[in-house]
DNA sequence: GTCCATGTTCTTTA
DNA sequence: CTAAAGAACATGGA
């Protein structure tokens, strides 16, 4: 489900619910969702405010009046829904959170992950580095280009390494790959500065226009008011191997790189 | 039953 | 030593 645009328009249409709010009641439905292990959530959340929620990479970061923070990561299948206080959780919810605020009415904030890749992680008072890597959307093309010439990797791979750049995933990734005309095995390295230039310019592009569709969903995206993204309508490569590339009618072809399903069009995107 | 899935991390192999 | 490949996690849909 979740790639910088999902997350990004999750916390869009938290925002206006929960910023301000109170938690009034915190429930674990299922513990080992949260981490560490042994983490008494209730305790630490119950009658603290939220002063602010922020997206870094993929992962959703609540900052509390206390100044602790939290973070909420959606692995492959998490989603973060808004329902009135006293709705039946749905199968796979492991974390109510009902907040209160003195201008809205409450509201309760429910934590649904079937695969459980995701987690609720504990941050407390923690300012320590969190190994991620650039912000796409701050990329800048001499960054890349140094970055890149360290690495022989193919270039899907590096993008999906979120040590590198973090926030792009499988879909966006490939997409990219295909708006920069850069086959997906290309060696970073054998990468031109002008090439790069390029691909970071397609990177923000790509995550501009997604953002502006609202993320794509495929199968469990949706974002925290229940709404479906549109972008899924505009995939280039991702997901359409076999079928007519957009551009130039050429089959998408698919191969697995990195353990992930990669989607690209031999003609548009230059071998490697 | 089979294969596949928007993610991350650990282990094994080369 | 490094990097790539593979497996693992858990569930559901085609």
């Amino acid at each position: 489900m979740p790639e910088l645009p999902e997350v990004q328009t999750v916390v869009n249409s938290l925002l206006p619910h929960v910023v301000g709010a109170r938690f009034i009641r915190v429930t674990t439905l299922r513990p080992d969702f949260i981490v560490p292990p042994g983490t008494d959530l209730p305790a630490l959340l119950t009658g603290r405010t939220v002063t602010s929620i922020h997206r870094r990479a993929k992962r959703i970061i609540f900052t509390l009046d206390t100044h602790q923070r939290f973070l909420i990561h959606l692995g492959m299948t998490g989603r973060v829904t808004l329902h009135p206080v006293g709705s039946p959780p749905v199968r796979h919810t492991h974390v109510v959170l009902a907040v209160a605020s003195p201008v809205r009415k409450s509201i309760e904030i429910h934590l649904c992950d079937p695969r459980r890749f995701g987690e609720l992680r504990w941050l407390g008072d923690d300012t320590g580095e969190d190994g991620l890597g650039y912000e796409p959307l701050a990329l800048r093309p001499r960054a890349l280009a140094a970055l890149l010439a360290t690495s022989r990797r193919p270039v899907k791979s590096f993008l999906l390494d979120q040590a590198a750049v973090a926030g792009l995933g499988n879909i966006y990734a490939d997409e990219s790959l295909f708006a920069a005309g850069l086959h997906p095995l290309t060696p970073c390295n054998r990468i031109t500065r002008d090439q790069a230039a390029r691909l970071c310019r397609c990177i923000k592009a790509v995550i501009r226009k997604a953002l502006y569709h609202r993320g794509s969903s495929l199968r469990d995206y949706v974002d925290a008011e229940g709404g479906k993204g549109a972008f899924q309508k505009l995939h280039q490569v991702y997901g359409r191997a076999g079928k007519p590339c957009r551009r130039c009618r050429t089959p998408i072809e698919r191969i697995v790189l990195s353990g992930r399903s990669t989607c690209f069009c031999p003609k548009c995107q230059s071998a490697a």
